[in-house]
DNA sequence: TAGATTGTTAATCGATTAACAATC
DNA sequence: TAGATTGTTAATCGATTAACAATC
């Protein structure tokens, strides 16, 4: 076990490896090599190798690696096993699609409740998560620790938001606003989600050539 | 004005300068050096004038870049003065979220239509764009093309979907489901937006330290 | 003119790939 | 045992940073 900090080429890949082995223990698949994931995936036998030995020896030599245990170590390193909560702050449109659409739990996180100032949906359970209203928020988290904020309020609010997240105590902010947080030295990690600087690349790339 | 391939790196930050940019332009800011600029989006000064040499020489020595004309530059490096046009398939929770709330315009794409299944909302219209049945969406690219397909169907129809749209003649896919579309040697372009990868990527940040 | 700042070439740094001894 | 495949060290490649002549 190597104890040097990880690139984040690296991080970025590790969910792809999780998301590739969970398939192939759904596929039943029991083991693998390097080179065969490698080919699966689009990356060299190599590059697999070196990812992996940052955080230990999961392989066998002559055999290559067991699926299952080498989908556990992953998932163990992405911290999913960690009983990571969040919390949605802004339970609109976008909110709402990721409280009633994506499967939190499937990355090892419980969405435990929704945030928002509109009284049609405050006190209301969608999806088995409760909404409370913002001003709630400060009591709630001192009550409940939670881990990770999901912002998904309107642009203007999101600075005071996010402090606010801050200030109670979570981890990192999942950022779907589209501004640039500012929260420098506070050592909480931020995570954007900026659909319009991916829109923008995929536009870069099919307008080249004429 | 180089000619060689620009680095996906390269491609990454385009979207970051057109932002900052416009957000000085708004601002009033009508000059800026690239140092300057360099220290509002955490970069090196050469960094920036390296990346946008790729494309041509649009500063001036001593003075630096004007705002406006640069942002100008890179939307037009963005593409996003093609009059690119995207359809959406797949008109669920997310779906709709991005349709009612993402502005394709700001980003220079025109959102013409959606394609759904669902007999409660076909042949309605949301936020100005009419939702057709996922039948018509071959005679409508015949009669439309598009440039961009905007994929939020379910997972299990994710590949057929891509197929279909690729057929029709879209140049780029951008992808909200959590497969990863093998389309390959169709020269179309995928942009993936896995919500998964970067929670789980978050989850890795923040568990490091005990 | 003098100061500022560019575009570009060279130097450095980091990430990917290749090679190979170790060993299952 | 022989074949396969690992973990790791070395070589290569690419991206970032530094330096500087050119010039507004």
């Amino acid at each position: 076990m190597k104890k040097q900090k990880v690139s984040s080429a690296v991080i970025r890949r590790l969910p792809r490896y999780y998301r590739h082995l969970n398939d192939l223990h759904l596929a039943g698949v029991e083991r693998i090599s390097s080179s065969a994931l490698g080919k699966s995936m689009g990356l060299t036998a190599s590059q697999i190798r070196q990812d992996l030995s940052c955080f230990g020896e999961f392989g066998q030599q002559g055999y290559g690696y067991n699926v299952e245990s080498l989908r556990g170590e992953v998932s163990d390193i992405l911290g999913m096993n960690r009983g990571h909560t969040a919390v949605i702050l802004g339970a609109g449109n976008l909110g709402r699609a990721l409280l009633e659409n994506f499967h939190f739990q499937r990355s090892g996180v419980t969405l435990a409740a929704a945030f928002d100032v509109s009284p049609d949906i405050v006190g209301r359970t969608l999806s088995g998560v409760p909404v409370y209203h913002v001003d709630q928020l400060e009591p709630y988290l001192k009550e409940s620790p939670a881990s990770i904020g999901v912002l998904t309020v309107p642009r203007g609010v999101a600075n005071a938001i996010a402090a606010r997240l801050v200030a109670g105590g979570v981890k990192g902010i999942w950022n779907f606003t589209n501004i640039e947080l500012r929260l420098d030295s506070t050592g909480v990690i931020i995570e954007d989600v900026h659909f319009a600087d991916s829109l923008l690349s995929l536009s870069y790339m099919i307008s080249e050539e004429p």
